[in-house]
DNA sequence: CCAATAATTTAGATTTGTCTAAATTTTGAT
DNA sequence: ATCAAAATTTAGACAAATCTAAATTATTGG
């Protein structure tokens, strides 16, 4: 019961896709996996004969329960991974991904369960994304974009819809981290931008594009 | 210039036969690699290909400067992840091998390099292998065969030739590791067994056969 | 030195995962 | 309802890595 890194690759990327409840189609997959359309055809054959999902030819696929389960698994896998190169390699945000996107494939529980204990059982990915626990169930976080959240209402830093450097790049600048609190002041209708305050810092300006991408979750009080 | 994990499997079992500079038998190459010789002609004929050896039908094989070189930057990540699995997620000797036989595979030199800093620059690997340095160097540790040793000299344990749980449940079981000092009080002709001194314990007894696939060096003083 | 045996290579096939080009099916606009 | 465009599948090819069976080459004991 196995699978192929590339198999894999393929359970992950309908797993993302498949969010609310539509079926996914070959040309999303195709997009993003980097692979032509008639690749996509050929391996969701592969699978579906391996019973991990239900496959309408020309009406898209979905996964079942054991596709979803071992969809859970490796995103495990990729997070923990990604904790490990964050917290203790020190590697930035947006260089973990990449790796993890291999480590992921090697599929032993033992070292998965080893690596989960070490860290600490971890909760969040250094991206702010859940991390499925050794069942592979995942907590239901409900995360908003900042740019859509209440005004002087504090609020934390959560996560992230973009992973890349650029990204990075500029909330390292404005000294925007998970888990920071933060609360919009104002909003101007002109442009969607922010006036945010970050802990006691002074009043620093958001783009509307980058509030966004930053996802925040009301602060616990 | 990278290689897939196959070829890198090959390259390591070639740099490993060819110790001693003789050219390497497709059939030697066909049993440590558990694959049937015809397959190693053909990986054999690749890899040449790719200029990383001498490859002469019929009469076997030598890795080139650049092949020596390739494999020692595996050797280097295979036997740091080893010592990863063992010293930080606690992971049993006999257990690390087969994990690491994939974790090497990964090829980033920046992660390479970070896990090395990490782990504090480890210079044996958990069965006392020596691991090479970022530019592949190794150092050349002259170890024998604790059935070879001489009496009555201190000898600290350095390796072992041998790395099956077997071995290693029978080590646990007399207590000794890697690391430790140990002394040969007696020497049986009848069956090379061994009476050996191991820190302050009581004496114990060695089979012939176990002090041969223990690696000792002399101890410094 | 030569024949039997051992080692190695070649030939041909298979699986996985990908591609391009062509055929087919679905969708959407009139 | 029809037809062009878009999405998808099929057909056929290829590279990597493996296998079995057959052919070839090397070795070695008499
Ligand atoms: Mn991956
Ligand atoms: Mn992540
Ligand atoms: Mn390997
Ligand atoms: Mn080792």
């Amino acid at each position: 019961m196995g699978f192929s890194a590339a198999e894999e690759n393929y359970i992950k990327a309908i797993w993302k896709l498949q969010k609310d409840n539509t079926n996914v189609t070959t040309n999303a997959l195709s997009e993003a996996l980097k692979t032509k359309p008639a690749s996509v055809t050929d391996m969701l054959k592969r699978l579906k004969d391996k019973n991990i999902l239900n496959y309408l030819p020309y009406y898209g696929v979905q996964l079942n329960a054991e596709g979803q389960q071992a969809a859970l698994l490796i995103i495990r896998r990729h997070r923990l991974w990604e904790y490990f190169l964050a917290e203790k390699l020190k590697f930035d945000w947006d260089a973990v991904h990449p790796l993890a996107e291999e480590l992921e494939h090697i599929n032993s529980p033992e070292l998965t369960n080893r690596l989960d204990a070490y860290l600490g059982y971890p909760q969040i990915d250094p991206h702010g994304d859940p991390i499925p626990n050794i069942k592979g169930q995942m907590p239901v976080t409900t995360r908003i974009a900042l740019a859509d959240y209440a005004l002087n209402q504090p609020a934390v830093v959560s996560g992230v819809l973009n992973q890349s450097s650029e990204l990075l790049e500029l909330l390292k600048h404005k000294k925007i981290t998970i888990g920071a609190t933060i609360e919009i002041c104002r909003r101007f209708e002109f442009d969607g931008s922010l006036e945010i305050q970050l802990q006691d810092l002074p009043l620093i300006t958001l783009s509307s594009y980058l509030a966004q991408n930053i996802l925040v979750k009301p602060l616990q009080l």
